[in-house]
DNA sequence: TTGCGTTTAAAACAAATGTTTTATACAGAC
DNA sequence: GTCTGTATAAAACATTTGTTTTAAACGCAA
């Protein structure tokens, strides 16, 4: 009644092919035949698994982003948790995001800088896949990162002000990754793995105490 | 041996429209015919006016795109200088560029969001226009911001560091306006003229102290 | 008016592309 | 062995799309 390896083999092929293809170019950038010959596979069979193009878009989002998503939100926990202090302050929030989203933790390089490609482009032109991103990844997220910061008590911020805060960090994270080719271009340094680790620190400084707020010399909030 | 009035119009309708429609969904996105009808004109046209479809996404970066950035340019320079304070400061800087770069100005709210759908679009996906997007646009804003900040000494930070402050600071302006369908999701909030401004101040406050950095009942680095 | 250069209009083309159809191969059930 | 459901392969189809071609309209100078 089922035949085992080929057929899911061909199946998973097609996704994994698609969703380097959809990251690279987009939905409308990509062509069956691409995919197709990316991953050994006859030009129908895209049709014949997944039903049509579209559909399988959105498949590569349920079968492949949307559990990448709920790893990072581990790890993002597990940071939370390995910071020690509890409950966690900003800093150890701040550094635990930071780290889960951009650096090497379960999942590769290339497979990270796709999963942010693809989630980018959902948030600068919706399809199908947002409810999706938004639902399942993005929002579960900012009502954890929302409750860390609440319990902190961040000064004399509203809800709305964090919020503010919140897609701010988010946004640092996404536009370095997002825009590789300007900041490669405009600073001559490689995208490898030890800018990143000094990326990653930059936006905990940054975030934490922006431009003016820390005097390494003068110490503030600490005593 | 030149005709005055209809060619011009139907080549100024042609970028016009165009610049909508590749801002809106992305060169590949937008067909030939679209831009056409959108213009009311011949779909020859393009061909007859432009060469082709790829020059005419090159030619709605040089005669639209570029003299906005020049403006958005000299409204950085404006806000700096009428700051008042010579050599300006770190916060006046940041302020200047949040203002410019996000405020009603010279254009308008829709042309200011198009102006950063291209670039945008550029910095994820490089084609033909990328060069001239940082050559003329980017590089100049960094470099006037890195003179800037170098000037105002920040703390003991390289140049380098400085670099991936204004990264950083560009990342949520950008950020902001790439973003708009998470955020108004998110939030429900609509993005209208009130809550754009709220984001100025919070990108100003956020860039200077960040989520730490500044205790208002307890100033810091103010004596 | 006649001729010329420019612009618009309409049709035609060739290539690409998502989808469907048809045929073949294969594995397991009866 | 035969039949049946499934997977692959190849061809065909109907649109879409960038580009080219051809024809007509218009303004203007000689």
């Amino acid at each position: 009644m089922e035949n085992l390896h080929p057929a899911d083999e061909t199946q998973e092929r097609i996704l994994t092919e698609a969703e380097i293809l959809f990251a690279q170019k987009g939905f409308r950038g990509v062509t069956v035949r691409e995919v197709t010959e990316a991953a050994h596979a006859n030009l129908a069979s895209v049709n014949y698994y997944f039903g049509s193009k579209q559909n399988l878009y959105l498949e590569v989002f349920k079968k492949r982003w949307l559990p990448r998503a709920r790893q990072l939100n581990q790890a993002f926990d597990k940071n939370v948790a390995g910071a020690g202090s509890d409950p966690p302050g900003i800093p150890e929030v701040v550094e635990a995001l930071a780290r889960a989203v951009l650096e090497e933790g379960v999942m590769s390089e290339d497979e990270r800088f796709r999963h942010h490609q693809l989630m980018s482009r959902e948030l600068a032109e919706p399809s199908d896949a947002f409810d999706l991103v938004i639902k399942e990844a993005i929002r579960p997220m900012i009502e954890k990162m929302t409750r860390y910061f609440g319990r902190a008590s961040l000064g004399r911020r509203t809800d709305r002000e964090i919020a503010l805060c919140i897609f701010s960090v988010m946004g640092m994270v996404l536009y370095f990754n997002f825009a590789r080719p300007l900041i490669s271009t405009v600073t001559g340094e490689p995208y490898d793995k030890g800018f990143m680790a000094r990326v990653v620190s930059h936006i905990v400084d940054f975030s934490l105490y922006g431009l003016l707020g820390r005097k390494e010399d003068a110490p503030c909030s600490a005593p």
